[in-house]
RNA sequence: GAGCCGUUAGCUCAGUGGUAGAGCCCCUGCCUUUUAAGCAGGUUGUCGCGGGUUCGAGCCCCGCACGGCUCACCA
């Protein structure tokens, strides 16, 4: 045996002697007649009468002189092998022993028995290595703890540890569930455009790109907004779309560069109706992937049963504060009376900015079971209906559960003429220094211009109901793979 | 963008100025019902990168990179 101490290049001796076997350590085909789970279920509890052909990775080997145990992982499971020198006769055996590393997937063939301790084990009559492992695995013990290679590599996380498997599981199932709710209550599913000539939609600084071919500027959506609205203008009255949404901004545990978002609208719905919807949703889906209408989040448990408590944006504040954002209805006023009470605001464009900083500094904290705030500022909110008989207000909730702002909704503004003098708002906001401010959108206009129904949209993130749903303080722990900055430059792999 | 913390073997981690360590993994030998197999022996390293202080730096100082947490902005 060499001395080498470079692991890989072991791995890479025995894949060569494997190779000088005549073997082909990397066959195009595998035979396998049964999972692991399959060959479990099919032991007819007599040794030596069930045969199956298994095959996957192996994640624990134990070689005692003529014979060997080893465990083959597949997606159903694990299962024992049982390898054995008489058996196999010396080439084979010594193939397996002088050429298979932790992590090789093999297929094995042999009929079931029981060993001493009970566990079903396939006795091997016959086995060949299906793929080269070249890299050794996380150790076994501890798994693989580093937060930054799991993200990077978020294989070996997968790999290496089960809870982070099942969380993807479980996001996969809610993202089902979510869709089985909306299209059994008719909506369908849309697809619009990612890459957009004119963002909008939500406040948020976008990415920026370019077309070659048409000479252009584009941007990465930042919501769906815009063009699910268009398709009610074009008659189709339940929409839907899941998708990413880009938001060039910070990041941190709650918010990921590019996340997963739904939006959803219907015609002759008001924001009413969807707090109807939204709640029922969550307690549908919790229900049917987590069996139970209340989740554990962060230690506090959470009670998704509607009807979720509605309160005002007015009196959330005043409760929690005594302020009352009716009375302070300027900017200085709203400063004035949070700086009397202790609060510190930090200066704002505006009294709407001040009312949501001093929200979010005063209630958003308490929100832990589900709460839908409701009637938001006019200002900062270009893109929904006026209250009647409140002219600064809108139809507006965004809901929170376990403190996180989970999703945001309103009763759609309709009227083409006010759609314009909101986005003229929004200009003169960019004009003064608003980085996140609305831009002006004509050929939405247009869109509206052509009658729009009243109509009541709804949006959340896919990513923060996982979390609450998974028990996941970060977002990172949600998204396969989050956005990293770039590992330490290989220097010349620079792509061209 | 700011503050704090972290980066040591393939993995998980000790190591507070004096010869670079442990467990698992890996390698060699023994071992035909083991399962965190066992027993005996052995190897691993740009201590993140670059400077500096010092007789001497994994450890102290400065800069940089990446990550985590908190904050700011947002969902």
């Amino acid at each position: 045996m060499t001395d080498s101490s470079d692991r890989r290049e072991q791995r890479l001796e025995k894949l060569e002697r494997q190779r000088e076997q005549g073997i082909d350590p990397y066959p195009p085909r595998v035979e396998r007649t049964h999972t692991s789970a399959e060959a479990l279920a099919a032991y007819s509890g007599e040794a030596g009468e069930t045969e199956v052909g298994v095959a996957g990775r192996l994640v624990a080997i134990r070689i005692m002189g003529g014979s060997t145990f080893a465990h083959l992982a597949d997606g159903s499971g694990r299962i024992q092998v049982y390898l054995r020198r008489d058996v196999l006769g010396e080439e084979l055996y010594d193939l397996f022993r002088r050429t298979i590393d932790l992590g090789d997937f093999v297929s094995a063939r042999g009929t079931l028995f029981q060993t001493r301790t009970g566990e079903i084990t396939v006795n091997v009559s016959s086995w060949r290595p299906v793929a080269k492992t070249l890299r050794p695995l996380p150790e076994k013990w501890h798994g693989l703890r580093d937060v930054e290679t799991r993200y990077r590599q978020r294989y070996l996380d997968l790999l290496a540890n089960e809870d982070v498997r099942t969380i993807f599981v479980t996001r996969s199932r809610i993202v089902s569930a979510v869709r089985r709710f909306l299209d059994e209550q008719g909506y369908i599913e849309v697809e619009t455009p990612v890459l957009q000539p004119m963002y909008g939609g939500a406040a948020a600084r976008p990415f920026t790109t370019y077309h070659n071919a048409l000479g252009q500027t584009f941007y990465l959506r930042i919501a769906d907004e815009l063009y699910l609205k268009r398709l009610i203008v074009g008659g189709l009255e339940k929409v839907y779309e899941i998708g990413h949404n880009f938001r060039n901004e910070g990041v941190d545990t709650q918010h990921n560069p590019e996340f997963t978002a739904i939006e959803m609208y219907e015609a002759y719905a008001d924001y009413n109706d969807m707090m109807c919807l939204i709640e029922a949703l969550y307690h549908d889906v919790a229900v049917r992937v987590l069996g139970s209408e209340t989740i554990t989040y962060q230690g506090q448990e959470i009670v998704l049963t509607p009807p979720w408590r509605r309160v005002s944006m007015r009196d959330a504040i005043l409760e929690a504060s005594g302020i009352d954002i009716e009375i302070e209805r300027t900017q200085d006023a709203l400063v004035r009376a949070a700086a009397a009470r202790g609060i510190t605001l930090v200066s704002q464009s505006g009294w709407g900015k001040a009312v949501e900083k001093l929200f979010e500094s005063v209630v958003e904290p308490r929100l832990v079971q589900p709460t839908f705030i409701t009637d938001f500022p006019a200002e900062v909110s270009p893109l929904a209906k006026i209250k009647p008989g409140a002219p600064h207000l809108v139809e507006r909730f965004e809901f929170y559960i376990g403190t996180l702002e989970c999703g945001n909704a309103f009763t759609e503004l309709n009227d083409p003429l006010d759609q314009r003098e909101r986005f003229a708002a929004q200009v003169q906001a960019a004009a003064d220094g608003d980085a996140e401010a609305h831009p002006m959108d004509e050929d939405y206009i247009i869109a509206m211009e052509h009658g729009m129904p009243p109509t009541g949209g709804l949006g959340f993130g896919i990513d923060r109901m996982v979390m609450l749903f998974t028990d996941q303080a970060s977002i990172r722990e949600v998204i396969l793979f989050p956005a990293l900055r770039s590992a330490a430059a290989d220097s010349a792999s620079e792509p061209d």
